[in-house]
DNA sequence: TAATTTACTGACCAATGAGTCATTAATCGG
DNA sequence: CCGATTAATGACTCATTGGTCAGTAAATTA
């Protein structure tokens, strides 16, 4: 019925003959990879696959990457790079007490993160970093000591100003963030998986209350002045 | 120079002539098979290199386990079974207040299951579930279900008895849980790569500052009626 | 419209790896 | 010590898949 004309849509729908778009492939393939490595794996996806998703043919594919060792580097680069500075920006220079911004700026910003396709590449990089070795130095440094780095100036901040009580601010980071990361990590692997009757986590609300639990146990109460454990090596400073 | 007889060395040393040990291989098989597919994933690991790793040749593993698939699905199933009863009944009916128990009982159970080679499961379902949505029922069933329950349990009496605040007990389940699974993942993807310079989690240190300041957050203090948001959707009745 | 350029294709090749099975050699019963 | 039994082997097969390239057709230019 319809004309067979190319329909000019941005991605590849139903069978438009052949179009030739020399820019936007890249992204396309990357998209599909990403989707593809973090829903299978890298090693169980075939290259095929990802060129089929992203409307092409597999040469097509190998026209734009070399291997397909060289996509999975461009995808975890192009999800990573474009989120990392922007964020440290934003942070970086917050006055006033701290239990606000975290509130107020950590939590919409994960959020963000969270519901973007970016929020895969978690899960992505820990299932292959003992694959290839040469992630595991790119994403420290470029996204565990930058994000480790930030938070923790801020807690420290809240602790020189008194907000905060003296934790170790290492662990606090940790207990911040960690869950974090579990989720983004969980919303590909078992969270993607159908689940009868039982509960999916709420992650949108789950990470307020989290961190609402965590700043409720990090503010300096007037009243208790122990009910816990000291600090412990006060001195071990971590990131740079 | 020295006899070529067979050492009885428990475990595959050097080149020992032909040893049969039936009912030794089953295990020794499943151990190889876990270090392996935590450590590069199910699809990239070579069954030759589990047979390998376990002594043995690729013949002698299809002969205990009838297809790869199997193995994988026999690694999960020992690694997990084993643990889960014991656990549950030993917190099943403590009693008085629950800060010292999750201090003294959790605690230590998490720090034995990180230092145990069942540790590794965790990655390996993170990996593995969206691949074999079988393991998505067995896990959530045998693991996830038992384990907030009965952390869900303990909280949900010690808001009760009014030692904690009315807090939303799934999340805070999540709250304690959820950075004990990252660090396991942790441990066998980015913790396993050699990091220069930069800080290693120094996981058994942080579980317990990590407990306890989530305890921190949950305590009914005396003085502070607010501060925090409201319990949202009590009735959220999760675990059956 | 015809000629030229080049984005794109998919049949093809070579390598890899899961699973098999005829053969070998420990172990055991007599 | 001598079969009989069976645990263990590794060379083999065959399906799969990363990567190639000669050819096709969409744009572009003249």
């Amino acid at each position: 019925m319809s004309s067979p004309r190319p329909s000019s849509h941005p991605v590849a729908l139903a069978a438009a003959p052949r179009q030739r778009r020399k820019d936007a492939r890249p992204l396309e393939l990357l998209e599909a990879a990403l989707a593809l490595f973090v829903e299978k794996g890298y090693a169980s996806t075939r290259s095929e696959e990802v060129a089929r998703r992203a409307g092409v043919s597999k040469g097509t594919l190998y026209l734009y990457y070399p291997s397909k060792e060289e996509l999975l580097k461009a995808v975890i680069t192009h999800y990573l790079s474009s989120r990392i500075a922007a964020t440290t920006e934003a942070l970086r220079d917050v006055q006033g007490p701290i239990s606000p911004v975290l509130r107020e700026v950590l939590v919409p910003w994960w959020q963000q993160i969270y519901a973007s396709p970016a929020c895969g590449t978690f899960k992505l990089v820990i299932t292959e970093v003992r694959n290839f070795p040469e992630l595991a130095a790119f994403y420290a440094r470029q996204v565990v000591e930058p994000g480790h780095a930030l938070v923790g100036t801020l807690l420290q901040r809240g602790i020189d100003t008194g907000e905060f009580r003296p934790v170790d601010v290492d662990s606090a980071v940790h207990s911040l963030l960690l869950p974090m990361v579990m989720l983004c990590t969980h919303k590909h692997s078992l969270g993607a998986c159908a689940s009868p009757g039982s509960h999916g986590i709420d992650a949108m609300r789950f990470i307020a209350d989290h961190v609402d639990l965590v700043l409720r146990g990090l503010v300096a109460t007037s009243g208790a002045g122990r009910a816990g454990r000291p600090i412990k090596s006060p001195a071990t400073s971590r990131i740079p």
